[in-house]
DNA sequence: TCTGCAAAAAGTGTATACAGTTTTTAGCTT
DNA sequence: AAGCTAAAAACTGTATACACTTTTTGCAGA
């Protein structure tokens, strides 16, 4: 087994249970436990873990251990000020140099999502439509800012977990298929506008000033 | 100790080593080396080295060690890129919200870089130049984007190293100043634009094209 | 002198050991 | 029964051991 690849497979699979839901804001992640389940020592759930914190999907305390992170109503502001800035411009530049096929992959895949909504795929449809950022991240043929912009989704996906009060995001999909549509128009100011817009929206469909979030409460329970 | 203390000790004494250039792209970091140097065992060295090969400052390669890294033309591109998109929205909300203690911040802050040109202080320079941006967005108040922007401006530290033809870069401290002013004027278009061109100036120093990046040579000679 | 090869040295990758800390458990007191 | 305390268990943090891989070294042959 190559260099990290071992590492890599758990970091993977702990990054998707998270985002999926599967393990909870402020759960513990006890390193022999999840040393025993990945069948490996701790020496390598220890560098996956380091792996993570530093991606902000875990927190780990000194003499503690790791827990799945639980974001600030703070730092989900910032992260989403990150994400308009640097969305707002991401848009901007595809709408300048995008090319038909590009274009037509961004349309397959608001089709995809469509079809998720339609058939109320929830987990499916949660990923794709973080997955519609990312995959206009990387048509524009820029790795680095794909990497970026997946981190910053990923933490995204914990908040939205976390801060959640309904399903007001529902309408992502068009929103989606709106931006397209000003792309493929050409209409650059109009597009990043849109972006801008949907963004907010996403942002404001969350109860962000939340004395509580339930993370606390998982803790105090734990 | 706390438990990662003495980890960051070797990531930041690591990260400025590669930014202030006293180790060269392609170097071998060699973890008993290490090791000895910082008086620790292998164990917390490797958790540095995973954490600095997230950061894109070193590469890990199998059984091989790790190296400092050696962007190519391609990355380093991609990565202006992003910086261009993060750092013009910045700027732009810069100039909406900024207080005039935040400001006087900054005019502090390009009047020490004249001062480092001034006595022909390359490294002093240099760190400054570059911190102008990191602390730009720290002043905003968002920590997220400063971290993200902190990581860009090191990998571009070592892409400059890489790939710098002559001292065109010379004029950044005039270019901030200049940003500055508009800045002050509230002029919001003027400043994205001179943000925007200065760091196209600042990449467009660098060729990026030369087909043997003399980190090559460094590893062939290795 | 140069090339090829095998042994030795150095280095990485993973598991395990062990000290110190935190959490849990069990018993004792009120 | 509730609360406190001490012993036990569980867990983290770091070092070390060891297998396996890569690199270096030294020597034989051309």
């Amino acid at each position: 087994m190559d260099t990290n690849t071992a590492t890599r497979t758990i970091v993977d699979a702990l990054t998707k249970a998270i985002v999926e839901h599967r393990l909870h804001p402020g759960s513990k992640l006890a390193e022999q436990k999840l040393a025993d389940h990945f069948g490996v020592s701790r020496t390598l759930v220890r560098q996956a873990l380091f792996q993570l914190a530093q991606k902000r999907l875990i927190r780990m305390e000194p003499a503690r251990g790791a827990f799945v992170a639980t974001p600030s109503g703070e730092e989900a502001r910032q992260v989403f000020a990150v994400r308009r800035m640097l969305e707002a411009e991401m848009t901007r530049e595809f709408v300048r140099s995008a090319t038909k096929v590009q274009i037509q992959a961004l349309q397959e895949h608001v089709a995809q999502e469509k079809a998720a909504v339609q058939r109320g795929d929830v987990a499916g449809r949660t990923d794709l439509l973080g997955d519609f950022h990312v995959r206009m991240a990387e048509l524009m043929g820029n790795p680095v800012l794909g990497q970026i912009l997946g981190e910053l989704i990923s933490r995204c996906s914990l908040i939205t977990l976390m801060y959640q009060s309904d399903n007001a995001a529902e309408h992502s999909a068009e929103e989606h298929a709106d931006i397209l549509k000003a792309i493929v128009a050409k209409d650059e100011t109009l597009a990043v506008q849109l972006m801008e817009k949907h963004l907010g929206n996403v942002e404001a469909s969350l109860t962000l000033d939340r004395k509580l979030p339930n993370s606390d409460i998982a803790m105090a329970l734990a």
